[in-house]
DNA sequence: TTGTACGCGTTATCAC
DNA sequence: GTGATAACGCGTACAA
């Protein structure tokens, strides 16, 4: 039993008031003030009010740590963030520390780095459940699992953008609207032969994207120059500009923003215009995009609800509820169809 | 005394080790075994290598949460990220993971959402130093402390690229090698009269490289003719490139890369040419510079240092020492000097 | 409905 | 140098 209690609620530097505090207030047992907080059943109308006025009164919170200690269930959820150089926006992260907060949830932020040791003996770490109730990564698992699926996993886990086996067919058709809608999109404007400039293909959003650019442009009849490779960044736009005097492409659609961009610039230095003689589509919604001459067509897409989403779903897991589904394209993804993409030039390039 | 001790470490399912399964292992106590693990003083040799040894074969990890809650000294750093919309470097969280685990702390992300009540209550919560024990805020601490200064706080907070009231000579002169080299730079070009595009004021290294910028200026007897306002973003750098025309400026210094791309986008549709007519500088070495045509001058930022450097100050005031001095210049920026600037115009816009 | 005894895994304290 | 014992703050099990 705690000898000397916590009585005050404003004294300055008084360490915290415990459970034992607020029952001595109460008048109850530190029982009855656990059960009030915790919502469990059996707790009297009259002592609640009791123990919620103590609360009150000596801004009593749950020390967290002694309640993970004693239930073995962490409160904290992981998230590993790409080591690939890049920027990450604020808003995924945002989004998904509120997501996890609003389930009384804190968000740990991971980076793995060193050598495959040191990225094992992290994880090896983070895998203990006392620690991490699970692990959301905005990144491809095989940097740093391996070929060992996340069922495997000590903890649930889930990889934003990728879908596990089962849902591969429904991560597809989630992302799939907005490639096939820009692919239909150009198909309407009367471009006929396309390219595509492609993410690194070890994240699933980038493979989706190709996947359903090949997929719509065979379903419509069109022809698929080919897929330029790219990592995300502009300069493989650049590259792939490249590929297009004497290609007859009159249009390319790029994985995202950057790429575009870099789309673009390459074109400009060929003297090639835009979108007179190329169209050029992006994805992303980047800011840059709107001050980019011509302004960027490309796919707004909610960076918040993403980062939150992916956390509901790890919640999910947690909860042994099936992993919801992933969310629908139409909610998330937005065409944004600008300046760099106009009709098809009568002569392509 | 705990009743059943585990006994096998490769065990499936088997709840990890704890102390007291490795002191009876090594036929030790388990206080040894704790003494041991943290390095004090007093344990004798044999009975370290029997430690050891026990340690290594049940492949024990030490119990944070139990280490948190007797020591009532937490194991987490918060990280506040800038609330505003935009992109976050991921090197600089890296970073600071990689400085923040080196020194046995975890990184907590903290998303201050909600109104003004649901930030104060978070704060409230955060400075209960068992949870958090520091704070590293890479964004301004205006907009969540109000005017509570970051040394009233309960817990250490760094804030990079802010630096306390006792620093802030210090930190405009760590700040100010690049600002000033850019001046320097263009003035030996032969430009004579400057715009700046700022960034949002709110920011130390906003209000740094201003303050740079016109010290440096009028040190040297050149002409600003002003300093736009900016927010980091493209769309800002764009609106200022129309105040050039007629202004006589030959050479503009924006905040940074993505505020420099708008004014580039911005003098291209105003027929000005980059840098034929008008120089343009940025900061941060943003890929989508080297990109640009024409390629950006910049500034080299190494952010992962910067992270971990911030995690470090933190990390120097916990340990009640003096906190670190803010990096040096030259080790963290250095200038890149590429085609957005050149020889100043015989006659200016 | 409420309360008592105990354990979670660790460190602090104080004996030996 | 080493070890027994008592916290840390909470939840579980069981008795009242």
């Amino acid at each position: 039993m705690p000898g000397e209690l916590n009585v005050g609620a404003g004294e300055r530097g008084r360490r915290p008031a415990t459970i034992y505090d607020v029952a001595r207030l109460a008048g109850v047992s530190h029982m009855t003030v656990s059960r009030y907080l915790r919502g469990t059943t059996g707790v009297g109308a009259e002592s609640g009010r009791k123990v919620a006025r103590a609360v009150a009164l000596l801004d009593y919170r749950p020390n967290r740590m002694a309640r993970i200690m004693r239930t073995r269930r962490s409160d904290r959820i992981a998230v590993i963030l790409p080591d690939a150089t890049g920027m990450m926006p604020t808003r995924l992260l945002t989004g998904a520390a509120r997501a996890a907060h609003e389930a009384g949830y804190l968000l740990d932020l991971v980076a793995l780095e060193g050598d495959a040791a040191a990225r094992a003996e992290r994880i090896h770490t983070l895998l203990r459940p006392e620690y991490v109730a699970g692990i959301v990564a905005f990144t491809p698992l095989h940097a740093w699992t391996g070929d060992r699926a996340p069922t495997e996993m000590a903890v649930p886990v889930v990889v934003d953008g990728e879908y596990d086996d089962n849902m591969r067919a429904q991560g597809v058709l989630a992302d799939a609207t907005p490639a096939a809608g820009i692919v239909r999109h150009l198909a309407g404007l009367g471009h006929r032969r396309f390219l595509h400039v492609a993410g690194p293909q070890a994240w699933a959003s980038a493979r989706n994207r190709r996947a359903v650019y090949e997929a719509t442009v065979a379903e419509l009849g069109l022809e698929s120059y080919g897929v330029a490779p790219g990592d995300w960044g502009a300069e493989a736009g650049r590259r792939a500009a490249g590929w297009l005097p004497g290609s007859g492409v009159t249009a390319v659609f790029a994985a995202n923003d950057r790429t575009a961009f870099g789309v673009v610039q390459g074109l400009r230095e060929l003297g090639i215009d835009v979108p007179g003689q190329v169209s050029v589509f992006g994805w992303d919604d980047d800011e840059i995009g709107r001050c980019l001459v011509p302004a960027l067509s490309t796919v707004s897409v909610d960076r918040e609800r993403q980062g939150g989403d992916a956390v509901r779903r790890l919640l999910a897991l947690l909860n042994g509820q099936e992993p919801a589904a992933p969310p629908e394209a139409g909610a998330l993804n937005r065409l944004v169809v600008r300046d760099s993409t106009g009709p098809a030039p009568t002569r392509a390039v």
